[in-house]
DNA sequence: GTTGTCTGCCCC
DNA sequence: ATTCTGC
DNA sequence: GCAGAATGGGCAGACAAC
């Protein structure tokens, strides 16, 4: 856990790698460093490290050979390879369609419908074993083995390794339409068996990073999209091309915005096609941004909530409240009925200011009129007044 | 066995 | 996931 | 803009309590 930065100490994954290509550039005899070149000649180091790690994110490997070949030579000898997940390339949120053709102004770029699934990086080995991962790297094979058996009728003539990027989504075989991400969380994670599987999936492949034996991470996304078209089968309820736009005026992204909503799905992703378009591991890079219906202005409604009690922070949090309790009244039942809790959006004035506020409201337990679960969760360390009313978004 | 509580290199 | 902060 | 660390809802699983 300390090597991949999981500790919470304020040292993690980016800044173990930093520390590993220093040490390993330091102290490598290979390496010549002159006065003025050294931070060039680090900076370099790092580059390359994290370049390597993002494609093929295993420490086992990667040391052994930095400590052999030395930091120049790694890139040669730890390349993508099936079997092993990388990182995936990650978007940017934005909040209206004015931000996104600001952003790719004079660039060749396309829409896609954005799936409510769970990421799925589907890998198949030479060795005709199959994987699937998820967006944390976790192995997912187990859980989705309706997927592994259907593959053969979805890989094409003459593939014989490949890794893709897709997302897998909840189906119903009836209605053969897409279901909310609810649904699919409701699917078993172990110890599934193909046959009795009760939550369908349909697979979205919207990228290919690897094929027969060559990474394709480098080439742009409009090459990379012909060959995952090529090379792979539609089939129907099980394995779809995931529903992509190139047109760039106003009205055509609008339209097939309205159109990814109908067809259950949250929004759009935008990508550079050409520029700028090659897939960039564990980056949340700005060649791909989403447009999620629930950012856009003037959709989603506002509630007024009434703060009825405060979590104790963590952390950076100590002292004073991490989260608060909210409720919203019903005046039929004269009663304050708890729906939710905040944690997010509070700067650290904010928090500092509000927990002095909060201070002179302090109840000594909650009222009878409060309304809430048995679970721990809801139970606020510290009970309020209801007297602090907020909007919330 | 059945019920309840809590956790997760969880998913979003 | 979203959001804020220090660099 | 990056890296890191706060925090959300909700699920199946794990395990403790009965």
């Amino acid at each position: 856990r300390s090597l991949e930065g999981k500790l919470r100490i304020g040292l993690a994954e980016q800044s173990v790698l930093v520390s590993l290509s220093h040490a390993i550039a330091l102290s490598d005899p290979r390496t010549k460093l002159s006065e003025d070149k050294c931070g060039t000649a680090l900076d370099e180091a790092v580059r390359t490290v994290k370049q390597v790690y993002s494609e093929l994110p295993t420490y086992d490997e990667i040391v052994p050979a930095l400590l052999k070949h030395g930091v120049k030579a790694l890139p040669d000898h730890c390349k993508l390879r099936p079997g092993i997940p990388l990182k995936p390339m990650l978007a940017h949120p934005t909040k209206s369609l004015t931000e996104v053709l600001n952003r790719f102004e004079n660039m060749a770029f396309t829409c896609e419908f954005k799936y409510d699934g769970e990421r799925a990086q589907i890998h198949l080995l030479e060795s005709g074993d199959v994987k699937i991962y998820s967006r944390n790297s976790e192995d997912l094979s187990v859980k989705y083995p309706d997927i592994m058996q259907r593959l053969p009728k979805i890989i094409g003539p003459g593939v014989t390794s490949f890794v893709m990027d897709s997302e897998a989504v909840a189906w119903d075989r009836e209605q053969k339409c897409i279901l909310p991400f609810q649904v699919l969380s409701g699917r078993k994670r172990k110890d599934v068996a193909a046959e009795d599987v009760k939550v369908q999936v349909c697979v979205f492949g919207f990228d290919l990073l690897y094929l027969n034996g060559e990474t394709l991470t480098h080439k742009s996304l409009v090459e990379r999209r012909v060959l995952l078209h090529t090379n792979f089968n539609h089939v129907e309820g099980e394995f779809a091309f995931a529903k992509h736009m190139d047109g760039s005026s106003v009205e055509q992204i609008q339209t097939f915005l309205e159109e990814s909503v109908t067809g259950n799905c949250e929004g759009l992703m935008v990508k550079t096609l050409e520029q700028e378009a090659s897939y960039e591991p564990s980056k949340r890079s700005r060649n791909w941004l989403k447009l999620k219906k629930d950012y856009l202005d003037g959709v989603g409604d506002s509630l007024d909530l009434v703060v009825v009690g405060g979590f104790t922070g963590k952390g950076k949090r100590t002292g004073w409240y991490g989260g608060y309790l909210l409720a919203c009244y019903d005046p039929d039942r004269e009663e304050y009925q708890t729906i939710c809790k905040i944690g997010t959006g509070f700067s650290e004035e904010a928090l500092a200011q509000q927990a002095e506020q909060f201070k002179e409201l302090i109840a000594d337990g909650p009222k009878s009129y409060y309304q809430y679960g048995d679970s721990p969760n809801v139970r606020p360390d510290v009970w309020f007044e209801p007297k602090i009313v907020r909007l919330v978004l």
